[in-house]
DNA sequence: GACTCGTGGTC
DNA sequence: TGACCAAGAGT
């Protein structure tokens, strides 16, 4: 059990003096009048701690059931980018029910594909994942293809979602770093509050040299290590009381250092953005039966209007009719 | 590399 | 209250 003063503040940073270093490991408060060196962690330890929480703490996810497919693996991936598992869950399930194969999904209405989609947010991706249904109809025989390169070559599918399936959906050996990955790799290994604001080549290696060799530990790993993020290592609020590698992480040893970067993260501007603009588009599209008149489109601004309408159109995510704008076909 | 692309919950 | 952030990818 962890003494309390060595849980970070709400706001993720310590305000508190720094906690004293367990026996056995070097003492950052006593290295700080010369310098502070914290011995990283052996790999096989850390992966050992965190297969085991992750064997009682993991969530039981559908897209995790014995039963799941390839194609369930690969939907949900390309669903959770950028968008957390809460919101979804149920939109897999009903998505799964109702477009159970890539050809299934490859055969529907786009217009469908995108109420479907709902309000995940992005729904370019909602046009991808239909393109890539189409791409594995017609070039792998309705299989999701098992090796890196074709992965990478389907729509909407990069290098982190095809380390994911290749892990989640074939159990084999993928370097799978995610935004959770990084900050626990940042945090455990490098001692700094959040990893750099962009990912580097030497992240990958490094992250890369961390993968067991043995297929099936290196899929637990994957999966371990982002639950691990996604669930105690968290951006905002650790909680470092639940953490199977509190005892060896870097930045705990280090008094949770605040991060280097934060001025160069740029928040997201949203209001009045075009952004905000083609959501409200879609949104009103999604709702309608019929054509929506580019009058019948509540915002504010003409101008940023056109601009969202002709945007959605060049992306193919609309269509311009003589009555107003649709979902495509 | 820098930008762009949705949405809603959290603290 | 509003800034922050969530299993990234494409250009």
């Amino acid at each position: 059990m962890l003494h309390p003063g060595y849980e970070p503040s709400r706001r993720g940073v310590a305000r508190r003096a720094a906690p004293r270093a367990p026996h056995g490991t070097r003492c950052a408060s006593r290295a700080a009048s010369r310098r502070i060196v914290v011995v990283p962690p052996s790999p096989a330890l850390v992966r050992e701690r965190v297969g085991a929480w992750f064997a009682r703490a993991a969530r039981d996810l559908p897209w995790r059931a014995p039963d799941r497919t390839p194609w369930g693996v690969l939907v949900s991936e390309v669903m959770l980018q950028q968008t957390p598992v809460v919101r979804v869950e149920p939109v897999w399930r009903e998505w799964m029910a109702r477009w159970p194969g890539p050809a299934d999904l490859a055969a529907a209405p786009t217009a469908d594909v995108l109420r479907a989609w709902g309000r995940l947010g992005y729904p370019r991706r909602a046009l991808r994942l239909q393109d890539c249904a189409h791409a594995i109809t017609e070039r792998h025989d309705g299989q999701v293809p098992d090796g890196l390169d074709e992965l990478l070559a389907l729509p909407g599918v990069g290098a982190y979602t095809a380390g994911a399936v290749t892990a989640f959906a074939f159990g084999r050996r993928a370097v799978v770093l995610d935004t959770n990955v990084r900050r626990v790799l940042a945090r455990a290994l490098d001692g700094v509050a959040l990893p750099h604001p962009h990912q580097t080549v030497a992240e990958v290696r490094r992250a890369e040299a961390l993968v067991p060799q043995d297929d099936a530990e290196a899929a637990e790993w994957a999966a371990a290590s982002m639950e691990l993020g996604a669930l105690v290592c968290t951006a905002r609020s650790p909680r470092c009381g639940e953490c199977p590698v509190a005892d060896l992480c870097a930045w705990r040893l280090a008094g949770f250092p605040a991060d280097e970067h934060a001025a160069r993260r740029r928040t997201q501007a949203w209001a009045g953005t075009d952004r905000q603009c083609r959501g409200r588009v879609m949104a009103a599209l999604r709702a309608a039966d019929g054509p929506v008149p580019r009058a019948g489109i509540d915002w504010p601004d003409p101008a940023q209007l056109d601009r969202a309408l002709a945007g959605l159109v060049e992306d193919h995510l609309a269509e311009q009719t003589p009555d107003g704008y649709v979902l495509p076909r």
